[in-house]
DNA sequence: CTGAAAGCGCTAACAA
DNA sequence: TTGTTAGCGCTTTCAG
């Protein structure tokens, strides 16, 4: 069972050289004679040694392992959002070369810096006291989908005001009038901003902001369906609703559809996210799409950086987020 | 920017112990006088001191880092499999305090083992050598979703043969004779057995296996849209379909329903996963229901086991796939 | 260009 | 119960 572990000391042996000369082959400096370097590299091969990591680690004295901090609240896992920040952050930590430490943070258990270069958290959701903890140890960090001004911390987001308020112009270009929204979970950020961005926009276009016409979700489905029957039974139903998540506006879609109304002759329907579920369906979904791929990436080339000690101010960027137009949207009926 | 590290040292200086003692208290090792304890406790508070897990583990000689290997094939990222994966593994280590390392492989550049204690393979997708290579080197290694007899290696699968036959010869027992398929992508294990399954029933049950009810799919949507329309468009159309997939197998409702047929009254439709997605749209599906997460979880414990060298014998686990009846299968019209 | 030797920060015999 | 000390495997001055 337990092969003895091949070290440094025996490659050396084999090679007829010195430990630091073996060091030097394998952190590729180049003050080795080329003989020399053969022949390392010859013991190598027939020794199947590699570096202890670990031991490279602390000689070295850093750590380019970089982690990635998911809040786990409710449903996050079936999220379009988490997953597309595991795959940016995790194809681009692969590119790198960089070793990635995936945290899924109940926010109460302390998420364990030892082990992190640095650190990446995916949006700011209860879990604050482990990126001041960060902040504390002088570990770098980033936080991901969150304009993070508040607690001086590098951040990499994206425009949901912006986003939000294309869509609702859009639909007030094509002539809405009578525009609803269901809102994303209030305690996230985007859920906030994409809400403000609705607002503003009524608001610009002298567009009266109704109460009723503003229901809570929680990006789940199953909020969606109860905001949008709220939305149908209105004594004055909207004509156009914006979803704060595809996820919800989906459902919406269902709920029109089972009502024998249809989308969008009859309701216009706008989302957000540009999940690939838009794509199917009875229509295909008019939506903003966020670069939560390329903000991942993002954030990892920064993190390195970072660390690195190439970058010393702080990071504020915030992406933007487009409209799609797919078949959810049609002009409002001049009835 | 540096403040300088704080050092187990550091704390026995200003504890007025050894820095042995200090280390008794970090690793909880009872010898340790009450008197002494508190005050290194004190020490370790006030310099806000967190030892180095690189040096730990060094130190040790063991690592509890588990490594998560998913085989980056064109869309896996989307699929609810990774998504189920990833949760299942990144909770269990959680739970269980043990580092989780993501790596996304591409089969080509190889997943570099130095840092992992042990290694799960999220399923056998053309990264054959990661795995012989782990096992080369004696890390503790187990696969999911693979019975993986052939290389020797741990595993914990799931049942996809008899999750097969289960949905099928349901399919049988409520009437249908025309019974189709759309099989998963052959180049996985999945694939193939929930296809074997399918032929298994049938035989089983005298009913003649078409090769034209047989069609091709890869888990895609798009795949399973070009299928549906195949069988559709056949002289003798099925009544029902067996879907390698929910994700196929709601693609295929929407092409049933596009062509004005009714699900499941005028064909049923079967999937595979127990995909949440299964819950929304026209019909909810019947399914199979495979514990992907319970096997991720799993695959953590008995990993673990295996570095703390508890396990001695390979570890073959099979997990059973059971069906869920919802409402997209419907008795074949006795016509 | 090369190698001896001093760490990196912590753990674990072994004595005391 | 405590502390001394020798490593863990590798990198990196610093002479040679």
């Amino acid at each position: 069972m337990a092969e003895k572990k091949v070290r440094i000391e025996d490659v050396a042996k084999l090679a007829g050289v010195s430990i630091t000369t073996v060091s030097r082959v394998i952190n590729k400096i180049p003050t080795v004679t080329e003989d020399n370097r053969k022949r390392t590299e010859e013991a190598i091969r027939k020794l199947k040694f590699r570096p202890d990591v670990t031991a490279q680690r602390l000689a070295k004295g850093v750590n380019y392992t970089v982690g990635l901090v998911i809040p786990r609240y409710e449903g996050i896992f079936f999220s379009f959002f988490a997953m597309e920040i595991i795959r940016g952050v995790g194809m681009a930590c692969e590119g790198l070369k960089l070793d990635l430490l995936l945290h899924i943070s109940n926010g109460r258990t302390p998420v364990n810096l030892g082990n992190m270069g640095g650190v990446i958290f995916a949006d700011i959701l209860g879990n604050e006291k482990d990126i001041t903890a960060a902040l504390d140890e002088n570990i770098p960090c980033i936080v991901i989908n969150n304009v993070a001004d508040a607690i001086g911390v590098n951040y990499i987001a994206v425009d949901n005001l912006g986003g939000a308020k294309k869509a609702v112009e859009y639909l007030v270009n094509i002539g809405h009038k009578k525009i609803a929204t269901i809102a994303g979970d209030p305690i996230t950020q985007a859920g906030v901003q994409r809400l403000e961005g609705y607002k503003t926009i009524l608001e610009k276009n002298g567009i009266a902001i109704k109460d009723e016409y503003i229901v809570k979700g929680d990006y789940s489905r199953r909020s969606a369906r109860i905001a949008a029957e709220k939305l149908l039974n209105l004594k004055e139903p909207p004509t156009a609703i914006f979803a704060a998540s595809d996820d919800m506006a989906l459902e919406a879609v269902e709920v029109i559809l089972e009502k024998g109304l249809k989308v969008p002759e009859d309701i216009s329907v706008l989302g957000f996210d540009d999940n690939p579920a838009c794509l199917y369906g009875p229509v295909t979904l008019t939506t903003v799409k966020q670069p939560l791929f390329e903000m991942a990436q993002e954030a990892v080339r920064e993190l390195q950086k970072i660390i690195a000690g190439k970058t010393k101010t702080l990071v504020k960027k915030i992406l933007p987020a487009e409209l799609v137009i797919r078949e959810s949207c049609a002009n409002a009926k001049s009835k």
